[in-house]
RNA sequence: GCCGAGAUGGCGGAAUCGGUAGACGCAGCGGACUCAAAAUCCGCCGCCGCAAGGUGUGGGGGUUCGAGUCCCCCUCUCGGCACCA
């Protein structure tokens, strides 16, 4: 055994044991009698951007700590790995490098899974795959012919960010203010024809089941439902006259309890009647042309300025038959529900600012009591269901929310003009997208048959890896190889269609795939069921709603088509928060963002020392701080491990992240504290050599301890059992903390040694130690278990639990509070079971000297006895 | 703008059910060892104060014998907002 601690030398020994023996490798052995029950730990899969950063370190870690403590806790544990091949980077490397993108994927997977490798995670790589291979994305295209089958596929169109100058559809990333990124040409709005997936069928059971998840952190239950949004109201019509003929505007409603405050109604600017009154008003048809550029993103809907025009035309109010104008609204989107809105301003926040923008009326039709409305300043409870009764409303006055709401329902209804109708926010998904690096809609177009569902015997439909894209739309519209084909149905001539998929597609069932990655015929098969769901599964929490969202319907589709059991994939879930770094950039000419990496500028700090400002190393030029992000490659504040691992050992790299804070919290990145992780596995391996020839001599502990040595034991035992509670809590840096204070104290021994069972304490001890550090440091633990023959592989070995009768102790001590401040400790003795009695602890703390100065010879009022814990005098 | 989370010493963080705020570590300071440095080891370390003591968990208010923890209001930071993944 080497004296000194050796990273690289140990970690590359370790790797290779867990290599020979295959000790990651998971059996499907589910029904052999006395086999392990079974835990699947899953971290979410990497896009391969080219290095891991700290954000993945942190991810994997996660999942290895947890695969190996079960491991050791006897489990049959898959923890498998795959790479979320397809997207946008890739393309934009190609446009940069002229590579294309599947080189530039195939590299950037190899030297990232020797990265992966090289941290020691006890990963069963034999299950691995990319998405961007045929083998997996061809049960993209099969299930996919499958819901079309169903009719969860279907065609509709879509709104694009139009790029008129390069030609081609952008991503929400790809616009900066309403530019191009590359060209900086104003970005136009487009509607193509796309595929769609009708999650929103199976929104309520996305809803319902919810609650089936007791393993999912609350707050992204909490984000889904309000994702999913599903509300009762009421949709209605309002009539008006065309061309001789009654016609109906459709509207839908949670407040329909304000009806009779409606003062306008505002439709969207591709609303069928906005579009016929533009026919004679060139000023209408300029405002629908402005308001058709702009953003299609949701954030930027909210917060830019309202604007509308009144069309001229009017509708009547569905009661009342009151003529009620119609205005258009930037705001309102055709792509909800039915494109129009109706305007209630003395109780809508968004109206009322309309309407006093506009000069329309305002119409008070809820009072709350004690209140007084004012049309000067929206006050928050104009908009109260709560405390609100109708006035103003004929003969629903005096009603409260839901009873004018079911009156008003009632009466729309019999007007045959309406009912009350379940409504969700949630959309359904647009899968369609017009790029090259993704897996291929399996369509063919014919000139005769139409769009024609490739036949599953000629699946898959195989991306050509050889294109460069160069920024001006899909390469694969100029490959005639790929195009062109033959009608499955007809035989003519016909053409592939070109769109490729969302990744989200790829990354919506890959967990179910690792279960059957072999299997050449069947999506999945009965392997599947065994393993999921995932009994574990951890990634960043920015992925609380789509990606999360997408898995489950994806998996409750799969569960209808017959091909799995389960209809939720993720038993337990662990979000990671998110590891920051500055971020800086600049613009460019173009009107596009340059980034710059943190190590590219020098920091411009305040007063204070925070950062404001910089400039770029190279030129010395301003660049502008952006504050603290995600590290990501497109932004390119990243922190490759690479040199941490190659100074200090992926040991120190693992413990150092998992010490630096809870798995859950947000993480500003500073390497400072790498030292003391380092420091700490030094004095590991220090003391394992150092006592080395002592473990090996086997010491047995006598029947009874010395006081000094029990009082030892009794810390260790101590620290391990708050070290599994927080496991259990998945508290790692606390857990980490705890051996640390398991190895001061077994470093504070020394003047026991002649001790009798000296020896066999610090053996049982350190034991206890490198089992509890080896899912965190995988590899020293590894090393010592065998080099201080505790045995042939700490893996095997059970995983530590305190022994209650090395935690006993005769005296507690208590803490003596007088009125509620700290004055002083208490000693009491304990009984056998461990607690004392009530009145001699009053009576105890009563004596004491220090309550005597602080009772300032006062009565005490009150004695309160916290047991356990304190004993606080009221005075 | 909407939805979700967070804020504790110079820094990362701990405090399990409302019960000793600052565990553990980093940085810093002092010392030992050394020709010297590195490494290592020992000690100190929230703020104000000579001390007694006071004060202190983003800001303001409240409940309680007792609040980092519960309630109300506010500020700032982070994640998501449907084509980044």
């Amino acid at each position: 055994m080497q004296e000194k601690y050796q990273p690289n030398e140990i970690e590359h020994a370790a790797q290779a044991f867990w290599n020979t023996t295959q000790s990651f490798r998971a059996t499907d052995d589910a029904d052999l009698p006395g086999s392990k029950p079974k835990y699947y730990c899953l971290s979410m899969f990497p896009y391969p951007s080219g290095k891991l950063h700290m954000g993945h370190v942190r991810n994997y870690t996660i999942g290895d700590v947890l695969s190996r403590q079960h491991k050791m806790r006897g489990y049959n544990v898959l923890q498998p790995m795959g790479w979320d091949a397809f997207g946008l980077p890739a393309e934009n490397a190609a446009i940069q490098n002229s590579v294309p993108p599947a080189q530039w994927t195939y590299d950037n997977i190899a030297y990232m899974k020797r990265q992966l490798q090289s941290l020691g995670f006890a990963i069963d790589w034999s299950r691995e795959f990319a998405t961007c291979q045929p083998s997996y994305y061809k049960w993209n295209q099969w299930l996919f012919l499958r819901m079309l089958e169903k009719g969860i596929a279907y065609k509709k169109t879509q709104v694009v960010n139009w790029d008129p100058v390069d030609q081609t559809v952008l991503a929400n990333e790809q616009v900066i203010d309403g530019r191009g990124w590359r060209t900086g040409a104003v970005v136009e709005k487009r509607e193509i024809p796309g595929y769609y997936l009708a999650i929103t069928r199976y929104a309520d059971a996305l809803l319902a089941d919810l609650d089936t998840l007791p393993g999912w952190p609350e707050r992204v239950k909490t984000m889904q439902a309000n994702w999913i949004g599903k509300s009762t109201g009421v949709r209605f019509a309002f009539p008006y006259a065309s061309s001789g003929a009654t016609e109906k505007l459709w509207v839908y409603t949670t407040r329909a309890d304000t009806l009779m405050g409606v003062t306008f109604v505002a439709v969207a600017a591709e609303h069928p009647l906005a579009m016929r009154a533009a026919q004679n008003n060139p000023q209408l048809a300029a405002f629908i042309e402005e308001c058709k550029r702009g953003s299609v993103m949701e954030a930027d809907m909210a917060t830019m300025e309202k604007k509308g025009m009144p069309t001229g035309l009017a509708v009547s109010h569905p009661l009342t038959g009151a003529s009620i104008p119609v205005w258009v609204g930037n705001y309102v989107l055709m792509g909800y529900g039915d494109g129009a809105v109706m305007a209630v301003p003395a109780h809508d926040e968004r109206d009322f600012a309309f309407a006093k923008k506009y000069g329309l009326p305002i119409k008070p039709v809820i009072a709350v009591a004690g209140e007084t409305f004012s049309a000067d300043c929206w006050q928050e409870w104009y908009a109260d269901k709560e405390r609100g009764r109708c006035i103003n409303s004929d003969k629903y006055d005096g009603l409260d929310f839901d009873a004018a709401v079911s009156a008003i329902a009632a009466d729309l209804k019999a007007r045959g003009l309406g009912d009350t109708q379940v409504h969700y926010r949630l959309r359904d998904w647009g899968i369609s997208r017009q790029r090259y690096w993704g897996c291929p809609i399996p369509i063919i177009h014919c000139p005769a048959c139409g769009d024609v569902p490739v036949p599953d015997d000629q699946l898959p439909v195989v991306l050509p890896e050889d294109c460069v894209p160069d920024g001006s739309g899909n390469p694969l519209k100029k490959r005639a190889d790929f195009i062109n084909c033959t009608c499955p149905k007809c035989g003519t001539a016909a053409t592939r269609e070109t769109d490729t998929m969302d990744t989200f597609v790829d990354s919506s069932w890959y967990y179910a795939r690792y279960c059957a990655a072999d299997n050449d015929s069947a999506m999945v098969d009965a392997r599947t069921n065994h393993w999921m769901p995932v009994d574990q599964y951890i990634g960043g929490i920015e992925h609380a709603i789509l990606h999360l969202l997408y898995s489950r319907f994806w998996t409750k589709v799969m569960r209808d088509t017959g091909l799995v059991s389960h209809g939720e994939p993720f038993a337990n879930l662990l979000t990671q928060g998110m590891v920051l770094n500055h971020i800086f950039s600049r613009r460019t000419e173009q009107g596009g963002l340059q980034y710059f990496a943190p190590d590219e500028v020098n920091l411009t700090l305040d007063d204070a020392g925070r950062t404001v400002g910089a400039t770029a190393k190279a030129d010395g030029l301003a660049v502008d701080y952006q504050g603290m992000g995600t590290m990501s490659k497109s932004k390119r504040n990243g922190v490759d491990p690479q040199s941490l691992i190659e100074t200090y050992g992926a040991d120190t790299a693992r413990f150092f992240m998992m010490f630096a804070a809870p798995p859950e919290q947000t993480l500003e990145w500073a390497d400072s504290g790498v030292e003391g992780a380092y420091r700490f596995l030094k004095r590991v391996w220090a003391f394992g050599h150092g006592i080395q020839a002592s473990v090996l001599a086997r010491p047995q502990l006598p029947a009874v301890l010395p006081e000094a040595l029990a009082t030892v034991r009794r810390e260790v035992h101590l620290l391990l059992k708050q070290a599994n509670y927080d496991f259990g809590k998945h508290q790692f840096n606390t857990v980490a903390s705890a051996a640390m204070k398991i190895l001061n104290t077994l470093e504070k021994m020394a003047p026991y040694a002649a001790l009798s069972g000296h020896d066999g304490v610090r053996a049982e001890c350190f034991s206890i130690l490198l089992r509890l550090l080896s899912p965190l440091t995988p590899h020293i633990a590894h090393t010592l278990w065998r080099e201080l023959g505790y045995g042939e592989d700490i893996l095997a070995a059970p995983w530590p639990e305190p022994l209650e009768a090395a935690l006993v102790r005769d005296e507690i001590e208590l803490v003596l509070q007088v009125n509620g401040k700290h004055r002083g400790n208490l000693c009491i003795k304990v009984g056998a079971d461990g607690t004392a009695n009530r009145t001699a602890i009053e009576a105890a703390a009563l004596a004491s000297a220090e309550a005597q100065k602080y009772m300032d010879g006062k009565p005490p009022k009150k004695v309160i006895v916290v047991p356990g814990r304190l004993v606080n005098i009221v005075v």
